[in-house]
DNA sequence: ACGTGTATACTTGTATACAAGTATTATAAT
DNA sequence: ATTATAATACTTGTATACAAGTATACACGT
């Protein structure tokens, strides 16, 4: 399985990480690209090879990238669930209940520093469509979001962002770099997306709120498209076949 | 640290278990339980010869204990962060806004299958009180709520039940416990409001609903008295201080 | 008395070894 | 040809070994 010695998660975002921190991260983007299709079972052996390291980090990749629902641990081996439009769906759900809850909880409370916060997070998004930095775009629109419902001070709504954190990460990644790519003007929409969100946090308007809420996650159907795409470029880019 | 041999996690609910699993819902319990308390550093090496396993299932425990927030994973040991009020309430701020969510969702749905698998874990609930099974009407309870949450077919709405799950299982098992010692007849009102719940979905009346969460989520305050209780009954009965 | 450096004990992360169980494959008998 | 049985290869779960790093304590020099 070394058809690609190239790896699909950043490698700078790393640095730190442990190897197990990594298998997760790298094999996580292989799933979520298509690069292993659903239905395939892992072997932690064969893992243990390809990523050149023993079987430790990679069983504890494994269990983290089933706690994230994008594998099952079976009897015997570790089945690829994969992320379909359904799933991607399924997030957006989720992301929508807890952002909707966090902004209740905002109402109540000084938003002044949040919205500094936020105003730093965007410019560097606009300097990120400006390098056409797809990645640097991708992670500062996490962070835009994690740090609003990092803001209300929730650790069990913090958890559950946790959990999904790394499936939307690696999803919005691909997505954006085929955005970059082939619908650059595009992200200006985006960015104007998240100035709305700003101002609905900063005037405490939940119409304001729900409609940038709506805008974001009308976009999703964009999104699937992006992701089917990708996963149809990097397939093409390794088997040269499926014409 | 070998003070009680008495598990506060019951046996035969882990008849299948690993021992990581084992090690991680005891472990999870005493935390719970505040037998371990807040701020106390496990070593990984210490808990493996308190446990009698080796540092491999230990350390799968530890991490499934800090996917849950009961403890921090730091450079050196794991902190013990415990449960309080105040998670207490963010749990159930969390399922309160995922059994909305799926109610929604059951509005739209044909839920006749549902009441009826309800219904029985009821008729347990009530055979559980009659015999005084705390343990197993702790159980069914749970249960109750899972079956509802899975019924909607939401993969990620299941995963933060999975999240949520072993932690509101420990709690509500230490409060039915001290319950069905010093509250016995409060249990018939918890039955009622389980009823009122089936009713809500039946007809699929949102007042109903609203009206039978409220009850429960009222409940939450008298549980963090029995978890108060629980927890001095305990160490009590440990240490031999503390009056 | 106090700061500094070093030895020591303990920590995690990773690799490897082993045991028990399961699927698969080959072989043999009918 | 087909079925039953045995051998084999592969699976996970657990234990153990090793390496690198960190905190602690103690001794030493000032």
């Amino acid at each position: 399985m070394n058809n690609s010695t190239e790896f699909l998660y950043p490698q700078k975002w790393l640095s730190k990480a442990s190897s197990g921190d990594r298998v997760a991260y790298e094999l996580r983007m292989r799933i979520i690209a298509g690069l292993i299709e659903s239905g395939t079972t892992l072997s932690e052996n064969k893992l243990a090879a390809d990523f050149s390291v023993s079987r430790s980090p990679v069983r504890e990749a494994l269990r983290t990238l089933a706690s994230e629902n994008i594998i099952r641990l079976e009897r015997m081996g570790a089945v690829v669930a994969g992320i379909t439009e359904k799933e991607i769906e399924e997030i957006y759900d989720v992301r929508l209940m807890i952002e909707t809850f966090v902004f209740e909880r905002l109402t109540h409370m000084d938003t002044s520093e949040l919205v500094m916060e936020l105003s730093k997070v965007l410019e560097m998004m606009k300097v990120a469509v400006k390098y056409r930095d797809a990645d640097e775009f991708a992670y500062q629109d996490i962070l835009f979001h994690e740090i609003i419902i990092g803001s209300i001070g929730h650790s069990y709504i913090q958890l559950i962002w946790n959990n999904l954190k790394p499936v939307m990460e690696g999803f919005i990644l691909l997505s954006m770099r085929v955005r970059f790519q082939e619908n650059y003007e595009d992200l200006d929409r985006i960015v104007k997306n998240h100035e709305l969100y700003i101002d609905a946090i900063k005037t405490k308007d939940r119409d304001l709120m729900i409609q940038s809420l709506h805008e974001n996650f009308d976009d999703v159907q964009g999104k699937v498209d992006d992701l089917w795409r990708s996963q149809q470029m990097l397939s093409k880019g390794v088997k040269q076949q499926d014409d």
